[in-house]
DNA sequence: TTGTTATCTCTACAATTGTAGAGCGTGGGT
DNA sequence: ACCCACGCTCTACAATTGTAGAGATAACAA
């Protein structure tokens, strides 16, 4: 079965984020995408694409001379990569308490304490009577 | 100023959260703390701790003979940072999205919910009268 | 004084990540 | 037929991280 959680390096959220954003590409499209924000040589780009490939971030498809590169991994699926990792890293694994970590670290505004309290009743609403289908 | 937010290793973490427990304390005692969970030697230990104190995540007093080492940053400090760098990396920066990320994917029980919604009650009616004092 | 033990210091090495240059192949224009 | 772009391949190197052995030291026991 596929990894249950991919954790990116910083390098790899760039080079995704493009790949995501321009998919299907090739790799000097992401590095023109990429030269403003990280001053990366094609070299650089090209490098950790292939990289990249390899343990199964990116999928490549070769067209005559031409190499085409698309995501493997949605963006959600490295999202919760990276919130997974954070949570076990520095809350034992625990959501509840990262959460409430969040809550009381980040100055949230009035607006948005609303809604979140907002989504929290939606949530309960929709959580108990749903018959979850894994 | 100090470094705004620290990254921990994975390492690091299995290092700091020992120093926290038995703060202050001595290379050895980390390790056999941590020789059941992670099998690692003294000197990859003590390595590790050095680094780190060069790093500013930990101090050291001599005594005599004897190294001791404490914490310099606070669990919430280093928690901050994981969970700053994680919201960086995957949500661009924004905390409501990935709190909004986090209630949808992550199955919380009816309980916890309930939790939240009450801590998000608290800090709706503590935010607004105050005069944050930074 | 000498041995023993607990710690420390020094050095090293592999894997990963960030970074990039040098050269190669080929398809398209002239 | 030939050259030029363009994209690719190969190779390399430094920093960081995980990992640890070998040897130096110092305090204490006998």
């Amino acid at each position: 079965m596929a990894k249950s959680y991919y954790q990116l390096t910083e390098g790899e959220w760039s080079i995704i984020r493009a790949v995501w954003k321009h998919e299907p590409c090739a790799a000097p499209t992401v590095q023109e995408v990429l030269v403003k924000s990280r001053k990366w040589s094609y070299s650089t780009v090209k490098t950790m694409m292939d990289r990249m490939a390899c343990k199964g971030l990116l999928k490549t498809e070769r067209l005559r001379n031409l190499i085409l590169y698309r995501s493997s991994i949605t963006p959600a699926q490295a999202q919760k990569g990276e919130v997974m990792g954070a949570v076990k890293r520095a809350f034992n694994g625990a959501m509840t308490p990262m959460m409430q970590f969040l809550l009381d670290s980040n100055n949230f505004t009035a607006k948005q304490l609303g809604e979140l309290e907002t989504l929290i009743k939606q949530k309960r609403k929709n959580s108990a009577p749903k018959k979850s289908r894994k």
